[in-house]
DNA sequence: AACATTTCCGCAAATGTTTTCGGTGGAAAA
DNA sequence: TTTTCCACCGAAAACATTTGCGGAAATGTT
């Protein structure tokens, strides 16, 4: 019940010093092999485990990184989760996932956890509004190094993995055109953040040289939004609603598919459907939606890989971007 | 940079001994005001902030849970553990967040983490052919609360908290008497998990009364298996196929939905669909998927109440559970 | 004036580990 | 015999905090 076992305990059993004990348990060449035996087995016996507790406080080390996004849910970043924690766990860190649920004052909350527990450095996917940006940069100065990923901030000297957001979207706009398609309707995110502001610019650039195009660009703050933006597009006569939708990411293709469905029209036939997406939900619809998928796996390694180089040398920061491709569904 | 405030700083900044400051900074009533002012004024300035590793160690007590899912993926686990943080942050606690990746070695590693890591409690649900049931076992005796949820163990003395499985699968089965439904095909999971068997027993348990209806189970371990059966299902003649599909879980509905997108058949027309569901997928379909709703935010709330309630005092294992209601969409 | 009480604070132990520095005893080298 | 060296081990500081105990000074009571 209450007996842990400590290096104490099993220095005053075997008549050592408890710094014996632990170097013997360490494998240090000052301890015999004999007296290694001894400690290994009776440590063994007893079930020591280091108390993590006391090895943080010498140690001033957590082996734990902080993660913050603004929900985990929906499989907007599982697999990125997952690519992380895989890669950190073979780093012997552990991953503590925090929500903010699209409040910048959890955001601002979590990020006080972050440091009150003394991460050994967090990712942080922003959310909307968020005013983290300060904080983030005190605490990166004072030494804690920051990972952002997929939703980053415009400006600013930090580190940052996300997606090709002008190729992506450069990717989806030339699509577009390749199915001759006419009025565009296209639905961004938080127009705050620079995965919105990239894409839409590059999509833009792309489709305003076309004048037999017709486009028109709406900013959702998340899926409600989107499927109301789309429902209005949609209740429009035949000539004037869109003949094309396309989604900056999943969250906005769940409330325009919503709208879609709920109009009645027919996929691909009446009206055409592109996402960026991470790969999942468009797989969930019939017909399957056509989609740039932005690799949350990949982005994953590229982000843990980041911080542990932070961790060891303290090299600049840097911003990652990650090559996105077309994933052919029948949506188009 | 590298000057973290501490007790020792401000007490020698202050000519103060270090019991002083700490104990005026929890406004220990031995300590003056004038002293207590001059102290958090300084503390302040100096951008105190206690040393979490120091007061783990010392108070032996992390205020960090761990809660191992197979996947926080996919929607399944999101409100639950929304709702868990929720309510741990609010009495002080953090979350740390493991996925086993329905990998059994994955799970036992996890569960060591959690206890190398000195959590303060366990949240847990079973993956598939899960081993882990006699580590945790051990961790219990050695004192460390664990609260199962959703997939919870059949046999032992434990704390669960579950969705209300018979009542769930019965509501179930009477709904889909209701409709006349002649050749049902029952969409289970891991046949190992109480929660599959439980569901099982209740669905047949009512649906065997009836001598007119034809009900096949099929237990599948993933969304894929499910495509797969469902398929083979489907593509028997119209006299032999189900006219109805019931699935046991999210996963198994994705799967389900797929195979029947593919055959082209209409719902509810050609084949009706009823599902137990966590409620965001069933919202993502056209039309919108009939579910009976086990309520991850509820469950959430239960679960770390109870695991407050063990924390606190040592209170018997209680297997606690949820009722559930029926959502009407138009699958049915 | 003698004693009792209150107010306010410091000493030191304790939590478990890591690590620096040193020290012992014996064998080999001088 | 003395010195050197090596193999092996221990003492103690350090990490930052909490807390039981005790103690001095100030105030109050006879």
């Amino acid at each position: 019940m209450g007996h842990p076992a400590t290096l104490k305990k099993i220095s005053s059993q075997l008549n050592l010093s408890i710094s014996t004990v632990s170097r013997a348990l360490k494998n240090h060449p000052d301890i015999s092999e004999n007296t290694k035996r001894k400690v290994k087995d009776l440590a063994a016996l007893m079930e020591y485990e280091p108390n993590s507790y006391a090895v943080n406080l010498r140690l001033n080390k957590s082996y734990v990184f902080g993660l913050i996004v603004p929900a985990i849910s929906n499989m907007f970043y599982d697999s990125f989760i997952a690519a992380v924690e895989e890669g950190a766990r073979k780093k012997g860190y552990l991953l503590m996932i925090l929500q903010s649920g699209d409040d910048p004052l959890v955001e601002a909350e979590n990020l006080k956890l972050c440091k009150h527990n003394r991460v050994d450095g967090i990712f942080i996917s922003l959310g909307p509004q968020s005013g983290a940006i300060d904080l983030i940069n005190k605490y990166q100065q004072s030494g804690i190094p920051v990972v952002f990923f997929d939703k980053v901030p415009v400006a600013g000297s930090f580190d940052r993995i996300c997606m090709a957001d002008e190729e992506a979207a450069t990717l989806a706009a030339y699509t577009i055109l390749k199915y001759k398609k006419k009025r565009v309707l296209g639905l961004f995110g938080n127009p705050d953040l620079s995965i919105t502001i990239k894409r839409k610019e590059a999509f833009l650039h792309v489709l305003d040289k076309e004048k037999k195009i017709s486009t028109q660009i709406l900013c959702c703050r998340n899926s409600e939004e989107a499927r109301k933006e789309t429902d209005r597009a949609l209740l429009q006569s035949k000539a004037q609603r869109p003949d094309h939708i396309f989604c900056m990411s999943d969250e906005l293709l769940i409330g325009a598919m919503k709208a879609i469905h709920q109009s009645g029209l027919i996929i691909p036939t009446d009206i055409s459907v592109l996402a960026i997406s991470h790969g999942f939900l468009p797989g969930i619809f019939n017909p399957e939606i056509t989609y740039i998928e932005t690799n949350g796996q990949a982005l994953g390694k590229l982000a843990i890989a980041r911080m542990l180089e932070k961790i060891e040398g303290n090299s600049p920061p840097r911003s990652i971007i990650l090559p996105s491709r077309l994933v052919k569904g029948h949506s188009l």
